[in-house]
DNA sequence: TTTTTCTTGATGTTCGAACCTCAGATCGGA
DNA sequence: TCCGATCTGAGGTTCGAACATCAAGAAAAA
């Protein structure tokens, strides 16, 4: 049996070193007025007692409160859906922290837009999460909101070259080249072509799936041959377009991977070409539709990317920052998630 | 842009029912002596202004804390080595929140011991999370801790019959399903057995995941032929002699499913064989053994339970259930992870 | 030696809620 | 109408840390 840890005071600390209360206070706060060999002693007592402040007296004790925003893009995608439904959870949670969270949705295809709504932001909050697009103008926002001492994470899609602190997110090329791999095995030894379906390229997050994807599938399935990437602007109709074209034009599809959303137009294709259950289908995101897909045996996986803990891994990041608070790297790594029929929550 | 909290206080309840403070704490703290009227009135407020308690402040008040125990077997098996880590990380955290974790690790495959062992810690603890056996003697010492005013859960393993508050774990015949699936899926089409090796069916969680696999196999894969389940006691030497015998006896195996620990055994057995990446190979559990063996192509997939999301929920519910605080059951669900080669963390 | 500057201790207030006591107020029943 | 029972208000204390102020003592500079 092992006892994993204790309760010890300031008190217990400034006893223990010898000095007063204040003076504890002091080196631990880092203010000014003692000398460098008292400080060592403090320091030196709480390492040895391992004193860790009270996080619940010291945030009541500041009553500081934070003030965040999370910018998301405006639209009917899905995921982007969940997420700000999972942001406005995060909020309540985050009320008990003395922390607010604003939820703001721009137009994420509009650069220009997204770039003066961040600098907008300047002043107005402590931190920001934002769906990033990975442009110049938006990248010199984020400078810019850094410069002015607030704490930037992107979110979902990265912008690396800025000076974000932090990205919550998947890495978009493993997840395309899990798209691949499980491709490449539900084909089961087959040739044929794979269709591509795109949102568009100009995504980030798109652009680094369909990177990840060709990569395995060339390397390792010269079987199978993917076709052009076609783009669907992430619109049902559209996708189901380009999945219909597929289906009639190319005689040896043995699977399609859609890297945006639209997967229902592509189930909408594959059922009334009677090919629903043949054609191997993998996408992204789990919604009520692709859980339905998944069941139905239309879709065979659906990569995924929680939008609950990504909100969450934000929040804590943003409050971890802010509060100098401690943070558990491991806790806050996205997972790149895959679901079957079996394994759905 | 929404607000999607705000900062009230007590006080502010107080005013604006107008009722004094201590009338609206003896409300809201279920004290005697408040006309049932008086207390609606302040409920309504509470209600209508969203009232949040300040939670740092409340558990600063209360000064409790609180002694949870964490039963996890003894023995060798890595998962559950990863998960004794991951309570002490836990702890850590707890630390912040007026909490003590103590860890006890008993021999699991005793349930006499184990037994004894949760009778002998009624009273000491407020909480107890044990990996549990699902035996009589186990359950009936779980229910003398409840009845002796504890906080019960289980972790991992369930015995669904006690009166444990919470089971923190997978469903383990999903896990089962997860594997058929996948096995199904990456034998391709080929015809042939698949072998089946389980550490004990006397755990419950091996004999669900059995279950779970042979009903996707045997309704959806004829073509495949589950072999009788070899026992390991989740030895790797006895895991490879096992899957040295089935690759020798089995001609046409195309497939191995290791429900419980050994999966090295199993992986040695292949590689001398010379049939690592001809036989799938899936597991459960990712560990640095796993993980070499997924990047090798020796296992095809891994199917995990993350040992810190089931310790930090483990934690989460106990000090809930304890403290009286809201649990957002949504973040408390733990999934069943699917691994492949390249969505590794 | 005398100033000035630097350290330190002592002491207090604040945060928001929990919990306690005591004195009135109000109410029901007899 | 009066009595006890039941409400309610007012006030205080506590938790642990953050932060402020003032004065005493020590060390360094003049």
């Amino acid at each position: 049996m092992s006892r994993v840890s204790s309760r010890i005071t300031l008190q217990d600390v400034a006893r223990e070193a010898g000095v007063s209360l204040a003076t504890a206070d002091r080196v631990l706060n880092g203010r000014a007025g003692v000398r460098e060999a008292t400080a060592d002693r403090v320091r030196d007592v709480v390492a040895r007692l391992g004193y860790r402040p009270n996080a619940a007296a010291a945030r009541l004790a500041r009553g500081e409160t934070y003030r965040f925003c999370f910018v998301l893009p405006s639209g009917p995608n899905v995921f982007m859906r969940q997420l700000a439904e999972q942001v406005t959870n995060t909020a309540e949670w985050l009320s008990a922290h003395n922390a607010y969270i604003d939820l703001v949705r721009v137009d994420v295809f509009a650069p220009e837009t997204l770039a003066s709504t961040l600098e907008g932001l300047i002043g107005r909050y402590d931190g920001v999460a934002v769906v990033a697009l990975d442009h110049p103008r938006v990248r010199s926002a984020i400078d810019d909101l850094t410069a002015a001492g607030m704490v930037v994470v992107t979110l979902v899609s990265d912008v690396p070259s800025s000076h974000r602190r932090h990205y919550v997110g998947v890495d978009n090329i493993a997840a395309g080249r899990t798209a691949g791999t499980l491709i490449g095995r539900f084909a089961g030894g087959r040739t044929g072509s794979v269709g591509l379906i795109v949102g568009t390229p100009a995504l980030r997050d798109h652009a680094e799936r369909q990177f990840g994807f060709t990569q395995v599938l060339s390397g390792e399935y010269p079987a199978l041959r993917v076709l052009p990437a076609r783009e669907s602007l992430d619109e049902d109709a559209r996708t189901q377009a380009i999945a219909e074209q597929m289906l009639r034009e190319v005689p040896d599809l043995v699977a399609l991977y859609n890297v945006g959303a639209g997967n229902s137009g592509i189930a909408g294709a594959l059922t009334s070409a009677g090919q629903a259950g043949e054609v191997v289908f993998i996408g992204h995101d789990l919604t009520d539709d692709t859980r339905r897909f998944l069941l139905r045996g239309v879709m065979d996986a659906v990569i995924h990317q929680d939008a609950g803990h990504q909100s969450r891994s934000a929040a804590r990041v943003l409050l971890a920052h802010c509060s100098g608070e401690p943070l558990f790297d491991e806790q806050e790594r996205i997972r790149i998630d895959i679901f079957v029929r079996d394994n759905l929550p």
